[in-house]
DNA sequence: GGTTAGCACTCGCACAGTGAGAGTGCTAAC
DNA sequence: GTTAGCACTCTCACTGTGCGAGTGCTAACC
């Protein structure tokens, strides 16, 4: 599933190469299956339409195309694209001038804020006419920066976690008395000389190291609540695969003609709302630490199998880690879309690490 | 636009009355067009399929079914649909089985958080086979209940404010120097002082009250730069119209035979992106102050005319406003639609009521 | 031996024609 | 005012046909 090693799969000869690169170029252009006349005049292939149908029904043999019928032109098979962006997919990158124009649209917006993942979403959008994903950046065992704690009523609490990667969270907290906010200050101050810096087992193991209570209703009780409520709240997150999902261009997608029954947009749908199977491709980009691509069947589920993702990590290793990517047809500007999220995932590590330095 | 006053639009006798209700109903459930003697087949009406068909064509006459063609059966208008929530249906309330059911749910989730509006608009789908919408609750001008600051960097700062609504905001803050997270700390404070159940207005007068500072780099000066910010921030959260907005069932939405076509799809997802139009709606349901209804040609947007909403506002009057209902075709069960947008947004009353009492 | 021209063959697609069925609208009787 | 009866209209599903596209094969060519 790797992009690299490049050329795990023996190549084929220059011809052949050229000539199924031609046919993915053509089909991923008009969507229509490509005809051995068409090539010849619109590929400087050097040979006639019968040697390249020769040639096709050879790549057909190997799996790399087929037929939607007899007198139809050839379509490419997944393992065609798979082979594709393996061997043929020049390593280009993104011309300078759209470089430029992503750095500066990144600059004019808050840093970490939300704008940042709907903007990489959207360039990834427009730059593919694919759609675009974004994912907050996780780390796999939250650290605390900071809790607040805000009196909402008498016996009502707002516990605010402020995590070190950026993210926060927020959970009401029932008080077993009534509390003011010069208490719950008290308290916050001592749950943030227990928590800070730690994560949910570290902070849990802290807690039961308190001195054993008395059941009265004290700071020391009240802290115990609390930050068993921390616990809990910083343990849900760190059992999620994926915090925030961003998307743009789903209508991009959906103009697909593949995508003209309502059923396949159904289906591209619930794939996004699939965030088990997202979780865990997220997962292994993450793991593999580069651009990982999916190709249609390649994708376990039933309603993504006519889709593709390509997607790549950024954050830091050890630290937080979201993805960027892209998700569209099989038939898809594979190597448009490879420059695209390898440019902005490396942008995104420049900011986090601009950021955290 | 108002359900209420009922009888606006002049009754009709009671046989018509009930013809066009057995229509509908018919529709609704079948989505195919209803026959004169499907109608005497299935509806208790004493009278035969002749004296049917002419009452059909009289409710054609007065616009409010129409015929696809000469040998089909009758299909409602958006005037028909319109007629029928406000003279015809029934106002039931939901089932107490299922009051229940919806309030044991509501018991089981966290106060106030997101899962709060995600369950509302999953109850909202589940009940209706539409899909279910909700907005957080936002205020016309927020106050302030707390702000904090918390060093990021050297000479950035993350500046956290949480609204008396609940909500928050957080924005990254550029510092002309080094500052330590004492010194913010101390800038916080003295911030609180400033901004606490305050709006953007009010803070940003108060800023400028303060003592015309030299240009050094002390607590005052930090002050006012991070206090702008605060004020910008505010102002940018109350110009917004619609804050948060949770979707549940919108593939419920995409099974329905009128959006087989993708193209119509499209339609209904562009919708759900127009914000600037559902924000005007929800500013027309909150000023309205109870359940309005929106039936397809009734509303302005081209993309938007082949679908109905039910919204009703919850929130408290004055303070934080925040809608909850449905969108679905024109063809949708409007009368169940009502009693449960009713019925959730009642909840979503008390609740509010209940936390900020 | 690889390449090419030529050609038969297959298949999908668009179009027209047909018959059945559904449902109406009209008319005349009740 | 209501109803039975009936002619009329229109869609839908099915069938048949011709055309065009594109292939696969064969035999000739270099």
């Amino acid at each position: 599933m790797a992009r690299r090693p490049r050329r795990t799969i023996g190549s084929l000869d220059t011809r052949s190469d050229a000539i199924l690169r031609a046919v993915i170029d053509e089909y991923v252009t008009s969507a229509t299956p490509v005809s051995s006349g068409s090539l010849v005049e619109h590929y400087p292939l050097g040979v006639s339409s019968a040697t390249v149908r020769n040639i096709l029904s050879d790549l057909e043999a190997l799996g790399l195309l087929t037929h939607p019928h007899t007198s139809a032109g050839r379509v490419p098979t997944d393992a065609g694209y798979r082979y594709y962006v393996q061997v043929l997919a020049d390593e280009q990158s993104l011309p300078a001038v759209e470089q430029r124009m992503i750095r500066h649209q990144f600059g004019q917006v808050e840093f970490a804020s939300e704008h940042w993942f709907r903007l990489a979403a959207s360039t990834l959008a427009a730059n593919t006419g694919t759609a675009g994903l974004a994912t907050t950046a996780k780390p796999r065992a939250a650290r605390v920066r900071r809790v607040d704690l805000v009196a909402v009523q008498d016996r009502l609490a707002l516990l605010v976690v402020l995590f070190r990667e950026g993210t926060m969270k927020q959970t009401l907290q029932n008080l077993p008395a009534a509390t003011d906010q010069e208490q719950l200050d008290r308290v916050a101050g001592l749950l943030n000389v227990l928590a800070v810096d730690r994560t949910a087992d570290e902070i849990g193991a802290a807690l039961t190291d308190l001195p054993a209570g008395e059941e009265s209703f004290d700071d020391l009780d009240l802290l115990r609540r609390i930050g068993d409520t921390l616990v809990r709240t910083m343990s849900e997150f760190d059992a999620t695969l994926i915090d925030d999902l961003f998307s743009d261009g789903l209508l991009n997608v959906m103009a697909a003609p593949e995508f003209d029954r309502s059923d396949k947009v159904r289906a591209v749908f619930a794939a996004l709302e699939n965030r088990a199977y997202l979780g865990s491709l997220v997962e292994s980009v993450a793991r593999a630490g580069s651009i990982q691509i999916f190709i249609g069947h390649e994708n376990r589920p039933l309603e993504m199998q006519d889709v593709s993702l390509v997607l790549a990590p950024y954050g830091r290793i050890g630290h937080a880690i979201g993805v960027v990517g892209v998700l569209g047809p099989t038939r898809m500007p594979y190597a448009q879309a490879i420059a695209s999220v390898d440019f902005v995932s490396g942008l995104m590590n420049e900011l986090v690490e601009h950021l955290y330095a």
